[in-house]
DNA sequence: GTACAATCATACAATTAGTACAATGTGAAT
DNA sequence: ATTCACATTGTACTAATTGTATGATTGTAC
């Protein structure tokens, strides 16, 4: 799975110097409202900080910490040597015939790991079994 | 060592760019999880550091960095001018333990992804089971 | 003038890509 | 059978691209 695209996002992003706003808080603040209003998707690789802060003509670190606001948001994802990632929607947000298909998804996925490893379907039940009670018992902490 | 044959492993490996794991690691841990799954045995030829470079659509330089690792791991053996192969497994390593905690890695990384998508294990569970029974199916062909 | 937040400058670290090279295998010419 | 040219394969080293960390500078409010 390969990054979507490199969306141009220079010229959907507004920069107002004198609203008081600071920089990055209106960066974080409109990249924000383009995944959510769907211009950005899931998997599309955002500008680098400095590429996106050249064209904005401020400095990249700028950028970077509105990047990080939105990492710690779990919007996006940022990654060292690679680049930035927007990341899938909240669950909470999807409608259910998306969060079905999904979880239909990585059941899938999950059977087909399971058996490219060589086990049977009875294994496999049982492993997640087990991984639930553990997880159960972690959560009463 | 005479090499048994080359294993097409394209199809078996799956990349995930935004995942913040490095493509190196990702490459090297499937394929030791196809060693310890036994779907590489022992005289198997990877494929070449540039097809499955080419393959995978990443610079062959990454594939070459993930053959290093799991050639310091003790688990392929590459010989320039040859190319790489699967060794033996260690007898003094528990394959079992290994298999097992290939397939509890899995289980989890399952049960965390329906967890963040807002799904119970129960419907995890029967998730999981309709994905067999619709595998089933279409083995019987 | 002091304090504080925002921005910038610099150096750094991680990942991937580019280039040149060495070891090995192959196959034709002799 | 030997040799030699060349393709194939992995290796080594370097460069480029990316985000990160930290401290200095700037500007504004009090």
């Amino acid at each position: 799975m390969k990054p979507n695209k490199l969306t141009p996002l220079v010229s959907r992003i507004r920069l107002d110097f004198r609203s008081g706003v600071p920089i990055y808080t209106q960066v974080m603040e409109q990249i924000e409202q383009l995944v959510v209003g769907g211009v950005l998707q899931a998997g599309d690789q955002l500008p680098t900080v400095r590429a996106l802060a050249q064209e904005l003509r401020v400095n990249f670190n700028t950028i970077a910490r509105a990047y990080r606001l939105l990492d710690e948001a779990g919007i996006i994802s940022t990654q060292q040597g690679r680049g930035t990632f927007i990341l899938e929607a909240k669950a909470s947000e999807k409608p259910d015939a998306e969060r079905e298909q999904a979880l239909e998804s990585i059941s899938l996925r999950y059977l087909q790991d399971a058996l490219r490893l060589g086990y049977q379907p009875e294994a496999m039940l049982k492993a997640l079994e087990k991984q639930i009670t553990d997880w159960r018992q972690s959560e009463e902490n």
